[in-house]
DNA sequence: AAACTGGGGGG
DNA sequence: CCCCCC
DNA sequence: GTTT
């Protein structure tokens, strides 16, 4: 059973039970169409109704006024022939070679929601050992070795994923994404139960006050270090000696507050606030609470809000208005980017008084971009990397603002006029996967 | 040796 | 540049 | 860190 998709540079990596396979996959024969000039692939698109296309309760309604608005804005242009909820959008998909049935299959294994959530809720036989791996991923993250910690995140993923338990160094060999090192580190965590570079770590000054530092909010690897070079030690330590940004200052304020994981149904409340707030302020705005959230986690680390209005300017005091109300109530306690003239704020605010301190991202996008705002918003940032990566193998490129056909590294073509999450994945030629299978 | 988990934006 | 968002 |  295949558990895990992996495009690598032209071939499908296979993760599986048994290890993994790899299969060739051309993506030239795949992406034909894009080698057609925009023109052309507009007058694609074609009559078939898109009955198949059901958006999800949260953005039907959007969709809906998305396909007026671009009539309305392309009047002009060859999107003019795009009537509203009629077109077939998977007309820029893979049906170029139907005849391959096999690669079709290839691409439904792979990029299919074959995660039932009864298949994604397996449980990790490997606890033993991702558990400590997690400390190496979490200590290297601190230190900034970026790629360090990506590829133990990797040996996690693949540990988890496994069908069977490692009892040996020989059944992590079949796995892909686990090499010396890591083989000799699950060796000593088989024998001893525990790993010494671990328990080293754990009681290394360097490490413990990276990892301390490192969650300040706005202080990253750069920061840290310095920090540390400083002779910098304790939380108190960057208080009273440090030179903070205001950022950093918010951040070490509500450190532990920060830390917390917030219960679903206070992101719920929180959602509410700021829903009612803001459409009070500007009735016919669309609220949605996205992030982990939109994932269907219980607890989230922070909470994310995306907004959209019909006349969404984004040059407008709309959002503006929106925060000075939020902090007058006293709802907003501090704020982490500028309040004027902008549509992306990242802030702090609290439920009620007594309430601990949450981190919030409000953003707010213009409606023709709603559908790529909404799929980035809601992530994972692995999947939102994951499905762009993906996207630029078939010389694409996948943005919050936009899904765009990619000439070269500098040049981009017009916006594919996707109006819902389904149509970028139907583009993508991918299944479509509901925000919780996106929680990867 | 170089890619890998992208693309964009605020301070 | 550094840090952040998903 | 691992893979190609
Ligand atoms: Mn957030």
């Amino acid at each position: 059973m295949v558990l895990e998709y992996e495009v690598e540079e032209r071939e499908i990596v296979r993760r599986g039970s048994e290890g993994d396979t790899k299969e060739a996959f051309d993506f030239s024969s795949k992406v034909t169409f894009y080698k057609k000039n925009a023109k052309e692939t507009q007058s694609l698109l074609s009559q078939v109704s898109s009955s198949q296309i059901t958006p999800s309760q949260d953005c039907k309604e959007i969709v809906e006024s998305q396909c007026k608005y671009s009539l309305e804005s392309d009047s002009d242009s060859e999107n003019a022939s795009i009537s509203p909820g009629k077109y077939d959008i998977s007309s820029y998909s893979f049906q170029l070679d139907p005849g391959q049935s096999k690669k079709q299959n290839i691409k439904r294994t792979y990029f299919a929601c074959q995660k039932n959530p009864e298949q994604l809720k397996t449980s990790n036989l490997n606890e033993h050992i991702t558990s400590i791996l997690e400390v190496l991923e979490k200590n290297s993250h601190s230190q900034g070795e970026k790629w360090r910690a990506f590829a133990y995140g990797k040996a996690i993923r693949v540990l988890k994923n496994a069908k069977f338990k490692v009892n040996s160094v020989e059944d992590a060999k079949k796995l892909h994404g686990i090499g010396l090192k890591i083989q000799e580190k699950i060796q000593e965590i088989l024998e001893t139960g525990q790993l010494r570079r671990v328990q080293l770590e754990s009681s290394d000054e360097r490490t413990v006050t990276f990892n301390l530092f490192s969650q300040v909010f706005g202080a990253g690897p750069a920061t840290v270090t310095k920090w540390y070079s400083q002779g910098f030690r304790t939380l108190e330590d960057l208080k009273q000696k440090a030179k903070l940004t205001y950022q950093q200052e918010i951040g070490l304020a509500y450190y532990e507050e920060l830390q917390q994981k917030i219960p679903r149904e206070e992101v719920t409340q929180i959602g509410k606030i700021v829903s009612d707030t803001a459409i009070a302020i500007v009735p016919g705005l669309k609220v949605v609470v996205c992030g982990s959230y939109r994932r269907g986690r219980q607890e989230c680390g922070d909470v994310d809000i995306l907004m959209t209005h019909k006349k969404t300017n984004c040059l407008t005091d709309l959002l503006p208005r929106i925060i000075q109300e939020l902090e007058k109530v006293h709802f907003l306690t501090d704020h982490l980017t500028k309040i004027e003239n902008t549509d992306k704020y990242m802030g702090v605010c609290q439920r009620a008084p007594g309430m601990p301190h949450r981190r919030i991202d409000i953003k707010l996008f213009p409606r023709h971009e709603w559908a790529c705002a909404l799929l980035y918003f809601t992530g994972s940032g692995h999947f939102n990397r994951s499905i762009r990566l993906w996207a630029r193998k078939l010389s694409m490129s996948l943005s919050e603002h936009a899904l765009v056909r990619r000439y070269s590294e500098t040049e981009k073509g017009e916006p594919v006029p996707v109006k819902s999450e389904q149509e970028i994945f139907q583009v993508l030629g991918l299944k479509y996967q509901a925000p919780e299978q996106r929680d990867i």
